[in-house]
DNA sequence: GAGCCACCCGTTTTT
DNA sequence: CGGGTGGCTC
């Protein structure tokens, strides 16, 4: 056995605490390490491939690292740079989209996929599902295509082929989603393109049909270590499975409190089967926290506690005492902004804090405008992860969508894109002729464009421009070999014109626009330099596979503003949770399934455990939703931390916000009052089929049906504004009257 | 084919 | 409120 580096193994072994170290040096074999909220799972992968490397001398190509996000591995990768004193680059580290995809580009000619196949982005993939909708006659009040593409994506996270998908299905609805989910496979592969659950899902048939590939793969990526493991869906798991079966070294890491992604197919199970899979298995759990103030731990402690389902575990800490957490109550989501901009002013005055010492968190996307405005107004600099992202402004997704046409022709959802823009003349009708000249001749939609002339009733400006862009497209692509790809871009803008008819357009809007486009040209300039056989796939690869998170650079000095999903695996001193309301977090949409509800409960616990030092909850009276104000109460999570942990934060004299809209209740009125009376009520009074009730969010309605028993009864309630929705009883908080 | 207007719809959360 | 779509007119 090869020992050499036996002082660096003790080096990188020490600064580790006991559990963690038995982690990190347990014999080679499957691994499942219960890893609590802020507890160093991360720093223990990191130690693990270390010691992989020093103790055992294991290649560093033969290790797969799978961490959450783009921005996770790249710090891995510096870690253990720093930490083994050598290149490792070699190393397979990256996200499940990220390896997969790289791994396709190799293998996927099995499935008839070119090497340079286009990933589909969320909006692509809509387009799609879209067109096939039409194509099938399938209306779209019947059929919305979000929901349709919603159940294709589970069905891929699934594991569930278009064929088993029409074998199950069990009424003409789910046979027509069956249809669709074929249609929209053969679709993306004819356009030599995969979405983002293919990189995932395509690898698992690949590997399923070819025994050597699988042998092959399972022979390179001989040592698996597998990040926010709670977080993996049944595709990725099966991935996992089927490359570790064979020399068994799989390192998983994951906390089921932090399981936040359920929604989009993650399962929990994952972590409990893991054992099954792999029995002679070794478990480790991490729970000392490092991160947060005895306090914070306990606030969120009695938060989560609350779930049924999950493994009963409590983190401690050395760090005692702490300050409590502060509620701030709001009359509206401005008076809110106001609030926390006041408190951050408040907390770098007392506490010499930076503006990076802060975040906040919301719910939903939507809720950072207001808070942007106020940070704005206050001359508070600010960064924020997510919502719409670069890539996917209109301009950008036009300029790049000419990269992928000049990358990979058959991609016609780009080329649709693109063949108006700049204008040229071409709408739906010249459409439908190109695409019937295309699928008579059997070719594709670029050649029907430069055999224009071929083509009865199109215009004549309207053939010459589009033989002009075949002409382009086909012009790039023979330059894309030619020279490197930051000059190619950038010929291709002053060809096109893009950001100079944007920018002669004069608008605010149109500036932005020409802004952005060049912002893009430097980060291609800057993609270059960071990579030296840098080509244009790679950087449509990089692009499609990029999120904002990625890039959120925590060096600079601002408050930094995402959703709570986002926040996972960061931490901040302070933390801001906002919109603590009843019906938004927890969403409304959470009470009609348990399982739903206590994801929202987890995703509270996340968002608590980011903080260090001190955590803010704040909550506004009404809040504007669309066009109209909406009367809140205060969220259930709050009213289920203890006590002890919270107290109520009152405006000091003297700080006036805005005019009050309403008269004030007593504060300590409001926020304190012991549970609602009814709540015991509801268990004495007998509910029945058409008896009255209230509802905090939904108002009053009538019972219409009641199934089931015990915890999991339901009521199916007919509310007054004519919506019927079906509530778990133990969560509805229904008054009866 | 393009540009303008009216309405409609929506909000989870993300690779 | 704001973006997107579909229908209408030129």
């Amino acid at each position: 056995m090869p020992r050499r580096g036996n002082t660096r193994v003790a080096e990188l072994l020490r600064g580790l605490n006991e559990e963690q170290r038995a982690a990190v040096e347990a014999p080679i074999g499957p691994v499942l390490v219960l890893a609590g909220a802020g507890s160093g799972k991360t720093r223990v992968i990191t130690h693990r491939i270390a010691y992989l490397i020093a103790r055992y001398g294991v290649r560093p190509w033969n290790i797969l690292a799978v961490t959450f996000t783009n921005k996770a591995a790249k710090e891995m990768k510096s870690r253990l740079e720093a930490l083994l004193g050598q290149d490792v680059q070699p190393l397979n580290v990256g996200t499940f989209h990220s390896i997969f995809a790289r791994l396709l580009r190799k293998e996927a000619y099995r499935f008839g996929y070119s090497q340079n196949f286009v990933i589909y982005d969320s909006d692509d993939q809509l387009q799609v599902v879209k067109k096939i909708l039409n194509r099938l006659s399938l209306g779209q009040n019947s059929y919305p295509p979000q929901m349709v593409h919603a159940l294709i994506s589970r069905a891929k996270n699934n594991l569930v082929t278009p064929e088993q998908y029409k074998a199950q299905a069990r009424d003409e609805f789910e046979a027509n989603i069956a249809r669709v989910y074929q249609e929209y496979n053969g679709f993306l592969k004819s356009s030599d393109a995969m979405d983002f659950d293919d990189l995932i899902t395509l690898p698992v048939y690949l590997f399923r049909e070819y025994p050597d590939v699988l042998e092959k793969y399972q022979n390179y990526f001989q040592h698996i270590l597998i990040d926010e493991f709670q977080d993996t869906n049944v595709a990725q798991n099966e991935l996992v499975l089927l490359l570790g079966s064979r020399h068994r070294s799989v390192f998983v890491v994951g906390d089921d409190d932090q399981s936040i992604y359920r929604w989009r197919g993650a399962e929990v199970r994952n972590i409990l089967e893991f054992e099954n899979a792999f029995p002679e298995c070794q478990v480790f759990r991490l729970e000392k926290n490092y991160r947060s103030t005895r306090l914070i731990l306990d606030a969120a402690h009695s938060v989560v506690k609350n779930n049924r389902h999950r493994k009963e575990k409590k983190l401690w800490t050395d760090r005692e005492g702490g300050e409590p957490l502060t509620l701030i109550e709001a009359f509206d989501e401005t008076d809110e902004a106001q609030q926390v901009v006041y408190l951050i002013q408040q907390e770098i005055k007392k506490h010499k804090r930076n503006f990076r010492d802060f975040v906040i968190l919301y719910r939903t996307n939507a809720q950072s405008r207001a808070i942007e405005d106020a940070l704005r107004r206050n001359g508070i600099s600010y960064v924020i992860v997510g919502g719409i992202r670069f890539y996917e402004r209109k301009e950008i997704k036009d300029f790049l969508a000419y990269l992928r046409v000049i990358a990979n022709p058959l991609d016609e959802v780009s080329l649709l894109r693109i063949i108006n823009v700049p204008p040229r003349g071409v709408g739906p009708a010249t459409i439908r002729k190109l695409q019937e000249y295309a699928s008579q001749k059997q070719t594709g939609l670029v050649e029907a464009m430069a055999a224009a002339d071929e083509i009865p009733g199109i215009q004549s400006a309207t053939r010459n421009n589009l033989k002009d862009l075949a002409g382009l497209l086909k012009k790039y692509r023979s330059l894309r070999d030619k020279i490197g790809l930051n000059e190619l871009v950038r010929v291709l803008n002053e060809e096109l014109g893009l950001s100079r008819m944007y920018r002669n357009e004069g608008t605010l809007e149109s500036l932005s626009r020409a802004e952005n486009i060049e912002e893009l040209l430097a980060a291609i300039a800057e993609f270059c330099r960071n990579h030296e056989e840098a080509t244009l796939e790679s950087f449509l690869q990089e692009v499609a596979l990029v999120t904002d998170i990625d890039n959120w650079n925590d060096t600079s000095n601002a408050v930094t503003l995402m959703t709570l999903h986002s926040a996972k695996g960061l931490e901040f001193p302070v933390v801001f949770i906002t919109g603590m309301e009843e019906g938004l977090f927890p969403l409304s949409r959470s009470y009609q399934d348990p399982m739903d509800f206590e994801e929202e409960r987890r995703l509270f616990y996340v968002g608590l455990t980011r903080a260090k030092e001190k955590v803010y909850l704040s909550w506004a009276q009404t809040r504007r939703r669309y066009a109209d104000g909406f009367n809140n109460t205060l969220s259930t999570f709050v009213r289920e931390i203890d006590e002890r942990y919270i107290e109520p934060w009152s405006r000091e004299s003297g700080y006036s916000t805005m005019r009050r809209r309403r008269p004030v209740r007593q504060k300590e009125e409001v926020e304190f009052e012991p549970m609602p009376e009814y709540e015991n009520e509801s268990q004495e009074k007998q509910l029945y089929i058409g008896c009255y009730v209230r509802h905090q969010v939904f108002g009053r309605g009538v019972v219409t049906e009641i199934s089931g028993q015990g915890t999991g009864a339901k009521v199916k309630v007919l509310f007054e504004d004519g919506s019927e929705k079906k509530l778990v009883l133990e969560y509805a908080r229904l008054e009866i009257l």
